[in-house]
DNA sequence: TAGATTGTTAATCGATTAACAATC
DNA sequence: TAGATTGTTAATCGATTAACAATC
């Protein structure tokens, strides 16, 4: 018997339907801890501000199916959202770049609801190493490519200055690792068979600056 | 005499465009430490590995104006970059919450080149309160509505956990803030005036495990 | 049954990509 | 001059939005 890992029909999800996805299943988890058992796309939309059509169709393309009336089953939908995500296994990772970003990541536990768990960091500084920052352990970077190998990691993430982050992903990408979290405002350059998300702080600001501007509005001002 | 903040003709820039300015701000400004005087769009998109007419596109909404055969101005293009985001003045902030990230954000030098300066930080921990973080004073919630308004403060940036979310961005609104940096997962509700942009770890964590995923092939599994 | 909600099919919108004339 | 690069206009692509039949 042939067994998918992708179970029932998955249709393809762009960028934009990927990216929502954590949202509902934030609330849909809200909604299991308060026993409700199902839900409707009207109320994700409503939670969410956006468009029901739009929940309905991201929700789809992760094969969950819902009953005309009812709406979906809150466990279901939680299961096909982090199925489809791949959320539903904890992926162990390294992060080099030991600072307060570095830092504040490895403090935050709900990495591991999302399918990743940083099981060492690593740094150059030797300060830090030895060290143990909210319970994970700082190596010295060269420990990095024989651990990586022999724990069968893929997944690092980056939190060093921007100057060294090509330094850091082409060590990664000899080690093995196949996908890289970006934290530095740089674009990497990474072999085909390994993929990169980078978090740009920047262009979240960009964003804000521009709204804000908008919204006080480009008045003519008369000069005196 | 007329004169709009807008100096040259500025098109419409959709939030795309927002988002790679700053890449092209950062490499810019690297030509300029270097002396290099001018740039094409061609050697831009290069760097960023993404098409030139994309690159020539959003480089035009901002105003500026290149040279056939020579390029970009690197100052001008600089320049204008940064006045379409408004980062040519800085502006000042308050953050609320001094935890792990919060405490990351303020010890981040590289704000003050992108418009935002933050000036105090906010907690309702007794034991943060007082504290210095990154040379930046951690003062007491309650004192968050009179500071901002007596400072004009129109920023706000929110690092507290998700569920005190939205009672942070009510103190904020009500105290005049127009514009919200949001770090929790939680969507905001904001009066019409007021502009949010939620800057979400989680969705960049799903593209990057959607994107490891299909890296490594959904491959069938053979049962036995 | 009645009607809220799903899921599908079509229309619209905006962003990316392509083609090419203008020009330094 | 020749040709690299700009900037404009048109074509393509994908995502959002709209319309509506199916159904619990």
């Amino acid at each position: 018997m042939k067994n998918s890992i992708r179970d029932n029909e998955q249709r393809k999800a762009g960028i934009p339907t990927i990216k929502r996805l954590p949202q509902y299943l934030r609330i849909l988890k809200d909604l299991e801890k308060q026993d409700v058992e199902t839900v409707s796309t009207t109320f994700l939309a409503q939670e969410l501000n956006i468009e029901p059509i739009v929940v309905r169709k991201d929700i789809a393309s992760t094969g969950a199916e819902g009953k005309p009336r009812i709406g979906f089953t809150t466990k279901e939908a939680i299961k096909k959202i982090e199925h489809f995500l791949g959320w539903d296994n904890v992926t162990e990772a390294f992060l080099v770049g030991a600072g307060n970003l570095g830092s504040a990541l490895m403090g935050y536990q709900g990495f591991q609801n999302h399918g990743l768990k940083i099981i060492a960091a690593f740094d150059k500084d030797d300060k830090k190493i030895g060290q143990e920052i909210h319970g994970i352990k700082v190596l010295s970077m060269e420990k990095l490519p024989n651990l990586a190998k022999r724990m069968h990691i893929h997944i690092g993430v980056i939190c060093v200055d921007a100057e060294h982050a090509q330094e850091v992903s082409d060590i990664m990408v000899e080690a093995g690792i196949k996908a890289i979290w970006n934290f530095t405002p740089v674009k990497l350059k990474t072999p085909d068979d390994v993929v990169s998300q980078k978090e740009d702080l920047s262009s979240g600001l960009a964003v804000l600056s521009v709204k804000l501007a908008s919204k006080l509005g480009f008045v003519d001002i008369e000069e005196v």
